[in-house]
RNA sequence: GCUCGAGUGGUGGAAUUGGUAGACACGUUGGACUUAAAAUCCAAUGGACAGUAAUGUCCGUGCGGGUUCAAGUCCCGCCUCGAGUACCA
């Protein structure tokens, strides 16, 4: 073999890691560039080969910007807390932290084949404690601090308690739970210790409450609303039902603004920033208060149209709303009842996968319109959401197609106050309409409305302008094992915080599941199993698998501090993640969390920066190319692709390694399963099995998984490298063909020949470079930077093929040129490059050469092809001097032979010459 | 339904500000080497038509219009696929 890459990439990976060629420190003399990758949950299935995409994609780009001469921070951890490591334990009985590090053990061997430039000795995982002892010390930090609303940010919770003493809460602008009672300083100060804490509770941004959360009875766990998709939970898919219960929450609605704000500062894509803005789902609106008809109280509505508060024909409750049952009339109590209970059985999913069935009771009560006075009836419905907003709405049905359905189901009147618009077919909910029949109202425009609607509202002491949010604070508790313990204890039912930096170790225990009381896990901890113990008891939730993932780019900064999660210091130097590679999955996760962290984190000053991602890109998804086999019904006998309409088949998928090219290798076949050891089979007319084929998801049940090891055996790491970003764009999904790995083998087995004679001994020339040669360099040059400074790294692969096939046609291998080209390979396939670089005579490692400077000397051409077109289809070239002038490159194109021969004997109208590109001649 | 993104040869894809459509690679076909196969090397390769040939003509970037000397690229209207989201008042 020539190219020993085998050989090549095992003494290099040593070499790295025994010279540390990868570590970094802070050096001002040089700018930072700090590259990051979401890093990776340790499953215990390895890693396939659409997980190293983005790996590679972000270690081209490090190696990049340290030829460019930056500082480069690209560091790699683990996500090693979560559920599945839980589950396993659960079946197996196999602790938790040894299945983790066997994973991760599993994880990193994979990684260092494939020739990652990650500054190991920064690694991170989230379930040590020496790192989740910073984690608990965020959550403290949170659960210490407030959010004002006049200095926007976060404070100690000092400074509130100290504002307390002295004024009550009256003056306080700040976010905090609905039932928070207002209250004077002497009452404040009357208050037993049990009695503050509870109030000091409702302002604290990491709080303790009852909170309706998504309860999932499969995992034994309550989740976060960005865990739950269509009404089942994200992991594993069992139902998730809402329940009322006590726990920790973090006030991220805070946030609300600044977050949605800001993203406007991030270069992100524009998807993911509107699926965080949807998510946040800000509305400008007003809250009306109507008062209820024989009785002391009043219904709070939120809308966004206030201008269509004349049009309000009747106002709808969520089931859930607290004062269902007391206005309810005697009449109505029995329908209204069985009404409550029908929807608090139906779940979540089904409420949502029955939106068309309009649903809804009358309460028999009335509320009195602010403004006209008149009875609007008090209805129920599913269609409103106790979860948004006030859980109640004014139904307009002229202006708002739900609740013109609502109405036209109900055989309810319908007011109109738009003037020239008929609303029997539907709602007017055309912003450009006009308001009529509105009282002060009428003839204005919309906008025009809302402002008048909303200062008359105000006027009146009846409600304010509002703003609402979708967002709801996270939950964060879960009751489970594996993650971090709080460190929380409890006397009574009052939290507080453990004193010290320490870490609240996670304690043995018995079993991994509930305790017969239904307690999390950690119940059954006994008092000395815990590291520390204080109070009561302690908490026995632990916090969900984001609390870890929100801040880990700021340890990596700083990994080894003992007494700080980063020094400040190291934290301005790096600051920023300037590139984040990573699967576009999280956009409501762990990318919002993370912003909310890094704020919350700014406010504090513990660091200068307040958002952690300037770049990211989103790494499409490989697919996998499954192979099938048909078989013929009730038989053992199996026919080719070719031929199965010709017979009833079932089609099965087959492991992809038993097929080169969709041709199956039947013996491999007859041994793969026994019930197929005597299979027979229908052949094509060449005699051979052909395979249909799919691209789907890779996964194990689909036998179309690819990993990187079998391919790293029998390409090596670089061609594996080179193929992953050849393959196409980064952030385009694509399906995985491990055919045209040979293409960029080959590709490196010519470079490597271009140095290399017949008996492949090292041979280059001494000889200067000739023009055409450095042409060619220097276009690659060009071309490969300017390729990889927008994240093409697909057409770079391309560029530098083309070089490498233009020195061949040169017979090219003079030093120089050589030099530079291993210099510009060398992110993509390092391995190979140091080898070629150590052996053009340099002592250190390619990794720190400096890239080649483009000269764009070399690129000026003496002569220029035109291309000449006639009415914008080209015909022919034709090659004139660089230098000639429009008029000239005109006139020589007019005496070329071919142009009589096109013009037919026509004069053309108009000749366009665009220098140096074109000529298009009009006729 | 709404919001994004994408439709280019047999396949993955290229064409950065409108300027030679199909770079680069896979696959396929033919040839060289070989007893043979593999590997390697060389050549052809969007489609249709004409010609012994060099070559030429027409069609061609999801569909239909438009702007322009010139459109894969810009504008308008559709179709298909993918992702996200869904009673958010």
């Amino acid at each position: 073999m020539e190219y020993n890459f085998n050989n090549i990439e095992k003494k290099w990976q040593e070499r790295w890691r025994a010279e540390g060629t990868y570590r970094v420190s802070e050096d001002s003399s040089k700018e930072k560039f700090y590259v990051l990758d979401m890093f990776p949950y340790p499953s215990g299935a390895g890693l396939h080969v659409g997980h190293p995409l983005g790996y590679i994609a972000s270690d081209v780009y490090a190696r990049y910007m340290r030829h460019k001469g930056y500082n480069v921070l690209h560091p790699m951890g683990y996500d090693s807390f979560g559920i599945p490591t839980e589950q396993y334990a659960i079946e197996t009985g196999i602790h938790p932290a040894v299945a983790t590090d066997e994973n991760v053990a599993r994880y990193r061997q994979q990684l260092d084949e494939i020739g990652f430039s990650f500054d190991w000795s920064r690694e991170v995982r989230t379930s040590n404690a020496d790192y989740y002892r910073w984690t608990q010390w965020i959550f403290k930090q949170l659960f210490n601090s407030y959010y004002c609303n006049i200095d926007d940010k976060a404070l100690p919770i000092s400074d509130l308690i100290e504002e307390l003493e002295r004024n009550g809460n009256v003056m306080v602008k700040s976010p905090c739970d609905e039932d928070t009672p207002i209250f004077t300083a002497e009452e404040w100060k009357a208050w037993s210790e049990k009695e503050q804490q509870a109030i000091l509770l409702k302002y604290r941004l990491a709080f303790l409450s009852d909170a309706w959360v998504n309860w999932c009875e499969g995992l034994g766990t309550v989740l976060a609303n960005d865990e739950v998709k269509d009404g089942v939970s994200e992991r594993g898919g069992y139902p998730v039902e809402q329940k009322l219960m006590r726990q920790w929450s973090l006030r991220i609605t805070a946030y609300a603004e600044r977050l949605l704000n800001d993203l406007d500062t991030l270069d992100w894509s524009d998807s993911i920033k509107e699926i965080q803005r949807n998510w946040i789902g800000k509305s400008k609106g007003a809250s009306v208060s109507f008062a209820v008809d024989e009785h002391d109280t009043h219904i709070e509505v939120f809308t966004t149209r206030p201008d269509t508060i004349f049009g309000v024909n009747f106002l709808v409750l969520a089931p859930e709303h607290e004062l269902v049952q007391s206005i309810t009339t005697e009449a109505q109590k029995a329908e209204v009842e069985s009404y409550v209970k029908q929807a608090s059985m139906r779940s979540e999913r089904d409420r949502q996968s029955d939106v068309k069935n309009i649903s809804g009771v009358f309460t028999g009560a009335h509320a009195i319109h602010p403004f006209t006075g008149e009875k609007v009836a008090i209805w129920i419905g599913d269609y409103v959401l106790a979860s948004y907003g006030s859980g109640a709405v004014m139904a307009v049905p002229c202006g708002d197609q739900r609740d013109w359905d609502f109405a036209q189901h109900f055989g309810i009147d319908i007011i109109n106050i738009f003037q020239d618009v008929v609303v029997r077919e539907g709602a007017c909910e055309d912003k450009s309409a006009v308001i009529g029949n509105s009282d002060f109202l009428s003839g204005l425009s919309v906008t025009e409305a809302i402002q008048k609607a909303i200062e008359a509202i105000e006027a009146k002491g009846i409600g304010k302008g509002k703003t609402n949010y979708r967002l709801r604070d996270a939950i964060f508790s879960r009751q489970r094992y594996w993650g971090e313990p709080f460190p929380v204890y409890y006397k009574g039912e009052t939290p507080y915080l453990i004193e010290g930096n320490r870490a609240v170790e996670l304690p043995e225990v018995d079993k991994y599941l509930p305790t017969e009381t239904g307690e999390p896990p950690l119940a059954r901890a006994k008092k000395e199993d815990w590291n520390m113990f204080d109070g009561d008891r302690m908490e026995y939730s632990i916090m969900p698998g984001w609390a870890g993932s929100s801040w880990y780019f700021l340890r990596y900064m700083d990994p080894q501090n003992e007494n700080e999660f980063v020094s400040r210091k190291k934290a301005d130097y790096w600051g920023q993640v300037d590139l984040y590679i990573g699967g576009a999955e999280h956009a409501v996760g762990h990318l919002l969390y993370s912003r909310f962290w890094t704020k919350f984190l700014c406010d504090m000053r513990f660091i200068g920066f307040n958002e952690p991602f300037k770049k990211m890109i989103n790494q499409g998804m490989i697919l996998g190319r499954s192979n099938f086999v048909y078989r013929v019904k009730d038989s053992n006998t199996f026919v080719t692709f070719e031929k199965r309409k010709e017979h009833k088949t079932a089609r099965l998928h087959v492991d992809i390694n038993m097929v080169n090219n969709d041709v199956l290798d039947m013996e491999a076949f007859k041994k793969w399963r026994s019930e197929f050891a005597d299979a027979e089979f229908i052949l094509n007319d060449n005699g051979q099995y052909t395979c249909g084929h799919e691209i789907e998801k890779m996964s194990k049940s689909k036998y179309n998984v690819q990993t990187p090891d079998d391919l790293i055996e029998k390409f090596g790491a670089d061609t594996l490298r080179m193929y992953e970003m050849f393959l196409g764009p980064l952030e385009q999904s694509k399906p995985w063909d491990t055919k045209g790995i040979n293409g960029v083998h080959n590709f490196l087995r010519k470079l490597w020949r271009l140095m290399h004679d017949s008996d492949n001994k090292f041979f280059v020339s001494e000889e200067m470079p000739n023009k055409a040669e450095l042409k060619s360099l220097h276009k690659t040059i060009k071309k490969a930077c300017e390729d990889i400074e927008r994240y093409s790294f697909n057409t770079v692969v391309s560029t530098l093929m083309i070089c490498v096939n233009e020195l061949n046609d040169l017979k090219c291998n003079k030093r120089t040129i050589m030099n530079d080209l291993v210099i510009l390979l060398s992110p993509y396939a390092p391995h190979i490059a140091e080898e070629l670089w150590e052996k053009l005579g340099h002592s250190n490692s390619v990794t720190q050469a400096t890239l080649p400077v483009f000269d764009a000397a070399h690129l000026q051409e003496d002569a220029i092809t035109y291309p000449v077109s006639f009415n914008g289809k080209m015909r022919f070239k034709i090659e004139l001097d660089a230098n000639l002038g429009e008029e000239e490159v005109k006139a020589a194109v007019m005496a070329h032979e071919k142009t009589a021969q096109y013009l037919e004997g026509k004069i053309p109208k108009r000749v366009i010459v665009v220098l140096n590109k074109i000529v298009n001649l009009v006729l």
